[in-house]
DNA sequence: ACATAGGTTTGATCCATCGCAATGACGGAT
DNA sequence: ATCCGTCATTGCGATGGATCAAACCTATGT
């Protein structure tokens, strides 16, 4: 997805070479001592690693947002989970990565080797613990999102959505969504044209107020909880 | 689900009492030293512990087969995986578990408390990396399930399932499922007549044969492989 | 301020899957 | 061996969401 060679994360985003080592004050695993952080840049759309790459990095958002999918040979795609600012992303057990991540606007990250993660992991319980929570996380976000796939309407996702994305990034209570409607819908499992037309019935109803497609605000969360199943 | 009141999974099989203590021999963790196993049975369609049950015990299959789901307020069900002997459920990080566990068929476990696993990984990082190692492999499942439930076709879903119980219960060619066609709906995302229709159809075009609805003989592999998208 | 391109909304139609109902086939119990 | 209850299959009509198409915004850069 845009013209990324097979190369680990950091060789890749060449565009925006602003590599700054941090050495300690590292927030991702409870500011563990002795691990070096970088941050590094990508632009919209550009790809920070790709399916089935080697996992040599993992990832925190500083600012931005990114997407993290997987693709079947025909172009259909799944996203997994939206990562938002603090969000650690790209943390595997295993040799590779299992879905790829892509910056959804311009975003910042940091990032640690997993092998020096890794070797924390083995001298400090502390660090290994983190590592498991951190992976169970994620797998507790996947079952619920198994129910949503497998079992919940298009209205019943919409709503869950939004209140996710409420918890997660609302701020004076408006939501400003860094993703397009297709990435809506890829997360979802729906098409664009149903997650706008469900928004737009939300609108009608008077649950959400809009100030742009992307700016949104909630004016009846208990509504949408009863919506959400 | 069947008459099981909020009790800890062990006192809640009161039917079958074959609590039998097995000192170490433990395969469950890399046979690690110091851990106390039980073995216990379970019948058809009892349930093992429910969802958002205290997650004291970690459970291993012996033999029979286990279904993990999700339920929503008016019923619909998602199961997130089926667990065949040998496998490993109910492993959590956090407190409780997050999905209910029912036997599918009379079903022999062994459990061992979550909490002398914590012990264990407190003092064995090898331990630690194996919790993390089988949280990681769960969430593999997940993810690639989240992919099937939200992007793929009712006969691509069917055409993964057989090849994923092929791979993991078919001993002579034959495959014994252990669980109904509702069962393999649920866990697909889709109606048990939708699920009919399509092993009807595969049927037809000679890629499988039954001996019996849950007896499945798989004649062309390849051809399902290109089917699962 | 304007033009443009990407993103969003909305409308009209289609179709894969659902939901219901009836029939049929096993497998377990007697 | 036979009966019976559960499970599976099949047919048919309904429908939610997909697909195709057009119009409409609104951010961005010129």
């Amino acid at each position: 997805m845009h013209t990324q060679p097979l190369t680990p994360s950091v060789i890749g985003a060449k565009i925006t070479p602003t590599i700054r080592p941090i050495a300690d004050q590292f927030g991702l695993l409870t500011g563990h001592a002795g691990l070096v952080a970088s941050e590094f840049s990508y632009r919209k759309d550009e790809e920070i690693y790709g399916e089935d790459e080697p996992a040599d990095y993992v990832y925190q958002v500083i600012q931005g947002a990114v997407r993290t999918y997987k693709l079947l040979s025909d172009g259909r795609r799944q996203i997994g989970a939206f990562h938002l600012p603090n969000d650690v992303f790209g943390l595997e057990s295993g040799i590779n990565h299992r879905l790829a991540a892509e910056a959804i606007v311009d975003t910042t990250v940091r990032l640690v080797k997993r092998r020096s993660l890794e070797q924390a992991a083995g001298t400090d319980v502390k660090v290994a613990q983190k590592l498991w929570t951190m992976t169970a996380g994620d797998l507790r976000h996947a079952e619920d999102h198994m129910l949503l796939l497998g079992r919940k309407s298009a209205m019943e996702r919409v709503a869950n959505f939004l209140l996710e994305m409420d918890r997660r990034l609302a701020i004076t209570g408006m939501m400003a969504l860094p993703m397009c409607r297709r990435d809506i819908g890829d997360y979802l499992g729906l098409t664009l044209e149903t997650v706008s037309r469900a928004l737009s019935q939300l609108h009608d109803e008077g649950v959400l107020g809009f100030s742009g497609a992307r700016q949104i605000v909630l004016h009846n969360r208990q509504r949408l909880r009863n919506m959400d199943a």
